[in-house]
DNA sequence: CTGAAAGCGCTTACAG
DNA sequence: CTGAAAGCGCTTACAG
């Protein structure tokens, strides 16, 4: 039955013979080639539909020169709950760039050195590109592809002004205005459980919030800001560690780089019988992933909002055009979060009024 | 640079001219042809590594007729914490095809239809063949492709004797053993968090479960076993509702069926102020996924153990082997998951004597 | 044991 | 606007 579908597969020259037209013009016609007469191309593409035509891929990647697979690299270990966000980029770039007649091929990172599963996938097989995700600062992965000139696109960016084409939401302002919005209601004591620190993200992030709270003549108290798994066990601990200070030294407001830790943190709130947002305001950034609905918070949850599905499409069609040629510079995407006041922050509490005694920011 | 490598790239014809030999031995040599002499083989192998030749995948599959593309459906919704299990599959099973030099690529299943995007992947592509995970009863998938003739094999099985291949641990005996370790231990209040009714392994394990219990002669109360989504929330709430019981009437045990699920049940059993394994005995089937490890619960917890990633090898050959033409029956594993007793298992309590008054099993 | 030849299905200069 | 031809890099009968 296979070796059937097999030896059925319509090939151009089968539409040609149909046609009484060259393999080489039912080409043309099928990839929108001006000079194919418009009559031609129509006839061509009924055909075409009306065998079940299908273009073999192997066939035209031996002609371009190309394999038409690109490597993306998953990283392993405890860390395994991050996978929740991994899974949506993945499934979204694979579509994405399915559209591109291109396939995404996995491989594991094993921890120890960063570089070794590219390596090792480019030794494989060759691949067109890569998409690299979760970048550290000065990732060691970038450097190694832009070394070897390799093409690649990198979902974050891991240094200020990069000469790679990459895809990213302002992370600085994500923590910036944050800290505004809660500033604005009155609040003074706000705390920021940001995620792991080796993510380039986290290091924007902490500066946007750093940044922002010293503009606004807040202090920062040690243990005020830290970095965190992205779970709900970390959310719950943090948020409890937080609170056990006094009623006037502890914080008014979480701001939480996940929905996870947000979740912990509404449960830690609960738990110690505070409400929200009578007592506490906490808000969250949202990658608006499936199973944890910003919406679905008792209350609402606050947040900035970046789905990240967004940048599957952008990142794929990159990677596409860079391969083509294009020029990197050309194809960097810095986009904004959206700010969504729900129900979970208002209001600063009376005794919420005074800030944290000065002492010197963590780190 | 992407071009240098590109015009750089050896190939067999660069190896025969560098020793003096046509493509075809070369070919040969490289493919492990019996007919080619030592001598040469070695001559050529030694020139292919120092050349850095890697074999031009879309050649190879253009005269093979094979797309060497293998395609996989991953489930999207609210059920995406199943991904931390889908991912180790994934990631162990792009490792497995590649070493068969097959890609793997992922189309969502939008919900819905369950075929179509089956459907719409071959449609755009030419596939050698699926994986189909997570099958539930007579699963419409499963139809469709046997009935187009289209190679797959299934992580699971979704009938008693399929016809196709699989692999699949015993989940019957999974159920069955865990009642028989603690009715050993003199529990006769059993309950079962099993997990979403409609997986097949769901359905085994919930007949493992009852005809084991009905064979020890325990009755099972109402609402013993449950079906649920494997997140701790679940387990939690599931623990604490069976926990309000009076105490001669609550469970002395529970058998969890994910991870998760078992780590929810201990926190509402902490809650409760109650001891493991002193009040009640806990166990769990493990899949072994790095992030929830039985080791690390407290007590440690007794199991039943099958790794998720042992299945990833055997399927990917599985396949690979069926589209070359191998005899599905096989093709065919079943294998049993290992019982692990720690520490959260022990005798059942002085007043855990009494099995539950009868009540007709649920469903 | 090795080679020359044909062919997998496509694309793309080169002619006309 | 269309066709004949060459070629992408491999594999595999067919000869010898």
């Amino acid at each position: 039955m296979e070796l059937i579908a097999r030896f059925l597969m319509t090939t151009l020259k089968d539409i040609g013979i149909e046609l009484g037209l060259s393999p080489a013009t039912v080409s043309r016609a099928l990839n929108g080639f001006p000079e194919v007469s418009a009559k031609t191309r129509d006839r061509v593409q009924e055909a075409a539909a009306r065998l079940g035509y299908r273009a073999n891929r192997s066939a035209q990647r031996l002609v371009s020169g190309r394999s038409g697979i690109v490597g993306m690299i998953v990283k392993t270990g405890s860390d395994l709950r991050a996978d929740q966000t991994f899974m949506e980029v993945l499934v979204g770039m694979s579509a994405a760039l399915a559209a591109r007649d291109a396939d995404l091929v996995l491989a594991v990172d094993q921890g120890r050195d960063p570089v070794a599963a590219y390596r090792r996938m480019l030794e494989r097989d060759m691949l067109d590109g890569f998409i690299v995700n979760a970048p550290v600062m000065d990732d060691p992965r970038i450097n190694f592809l832009r070394d070897e000139g390799i093409p690649f696109v990198v979902h974050g960016r891991d240094r200020p002004s990069p000469d790679y084409p990459f895809y990213t939401i302002d992370n600085f302002a994500v923590a910036a205005e944050s800290v505004q919005l809660l500033a604005a209601l009155g609040h003074k004591r706000i705390a920021y459980l940001n995620g792991p620190e080796l993510y380039s993200h986290a290091v924007r992030r902490r500066a946007g919030y750093l940044d922002t709270m010293a503009k606004l003549g807040l202090p920062v108290a040690e243990g005020a800001l830290t970095h965190n798994e992205p779970s709900e066990a970390a959310g719950y601990r943090q948020a409890v560690t937080l609170l056990a200070g006094q009623r006037g030294e502890r914080p008014t407001a979480f701001i939480c780089s996940s929905m996870l830790l947000a979740d912990g943190v509404m449960r830690a709130i609960k738990d110690q019988k505070l409400s929200v947002p009578g007592d506490v305001s906490v808000m969250a950034h949202d990658d608006d992933l499936p199973f944890l609905r910003a919406m679905s918070f008792t209350p609402a949850l606050t947040v900035t909002r970046a789905p990240l599905r967004d940048a599957c499409s952008p990142l794929a069609n990159d990677l596409m055009d860079l391969i083509g040629g294009a020029d990197p510079f050309h194809l960097q995407t810095l986009t904004n979060a959206e700010l969504i006041v729900r129900d979970s922050t208002g209001p600063a509490p009376q005794n919420g009024e005074t800030p944290w005694p000065w002492t010197p920011p963590n780190r």
